[in-house]
DNA sequence: CGCGAAAACCATACATCGATCGGAATTCAT
DNA sequence: ATGAATTCCGATCGATGTATGGTTTTCGCG
């Protein structure tokens, strides 16, 4: 007789807490941004936050799950180009949350941090969906280096995350070049 | 008769002010770090800290400066592959200032971060100096790509930051070995 | 030397933040 | 319909960055 279980109208709180953040943190940055704020928009007071979430970064870390959720169902079949420059589109439409991502990648190194499992999760997950392309390329041949696709995974990912930090800094920067070029380094000339 | 300039105490306290944050934040990391705690370690109140620095991210971006330049003065002629792999070296030993970093170029998309301006001019001073690495090994025809060195600079700098922030996911990760990689698919083959 | 203005510095206070606690109101399985 | 679990709030706490006013120290200049 002890749980019994959310109720309906308190999931529904949950995702509507989860849609609230993630606006407020697209279009307002990651600065200044309260979970007073984010209670204000839900007609919410800040218990009633607490209440869903253990703490900020517990909110935070969920809302980067569900942002991560929700691209991945924009995208059923995985293609490593187009996605990845998907990515970066997306990205260059909602910097407050390129700033949150980043931000959360920053502090996630404490073990007590919430978001301590789900980056090195992540990137699990986006290395071995690269790898089983870039394997599928080396087969087909149109791979002209002996550098084994897991290393390539790994490479393509930092080009990814680098050039978006540089895109944080200079918006002018094309993100979408560093990734063309490095996959032409890769592939076999016409 | 308005200014005077800082006194030759002032100069000194302010250097140790910013040698002090920069300890703590090396190696207490960049979470849970307060200016009462930097004020302490200085034997000086919290105002006193506000005295010199006009907020504490103002303070958090003259220490990247510092530490950017205490950086250049042990890299006296620039050499783009070894000292990028002595940026990890040293960041691997302080992942601390590996989180700061990141955390500040996350948050100085803002125009009125004060660290607005530093990033774009580090990018800026990084790149001229790996284009012109890059356009003499070019010339010396030790390169195998069409892809002008600009964009090249701009690609192994995102190589560089992007694997820090694996790195900071996963302490496990080789931080040297993606850009080894990236050098060898630019490098004419033995 | 010593005068005095600027710099160095502190005690205090303030606004805001995330977090906590006790309790009231609401939901829903039984 | 009952009652326990969930939902949610008012009030409060400790900590933080920041602002204010004043006091002490420094040091150029007469």
């Amino acid at each position: 007789m002890a749980k019994r279980g959310p109720y309906r109208k308190g999931e529904a709180k949950r995702a509507e807490i989860l849609q609230a953040a993630l606006e407020i943190f697209a279009d307002e940055g990651y600065r200044g941004t309260s979970l007073r704020k984010v209670a204000a928009r839900c007609d919410l007071s800040l218990p009633g936050i607490m209440h869903y979430f253990e703490s900020k970064e517990d909110l935070l870390t969920q809302v980067l799950r569900v942002r991560d959720e929700t691209e991945r169902a924009r995208h059923p079949e995985f293609d490593l180009v187009e996605d990845t420059l998907d990515v970066m589109r997306q990205g260059m439409r909602t910097p407050g949350l390129v700033e949150l991502f980043v931000s959360m990648a920053a502090s996630a190194g404490d073990p007590d941090h919430p978001a301590h499992d789900f980056f090195p999760r992540r990137y699990e997950i986006l290395r071995k969906a690269a790898v089983e392309h870039i394997q599928k390329a080396m087969d087909e041949g149109a791979m002209r280096t002996d550098i084994p696709a897991e290393r390539l995974a790994v490479l393509l990912l930092a080009v990814a995350d680098g050039i978006q930090l540089q895109w944080l800094a200079d918006r002018t920067v094309d993100m979408q070049r560093p990734l063309a070029d490095v996959l032409n380094l890769l592939r076999i000339p016409g």
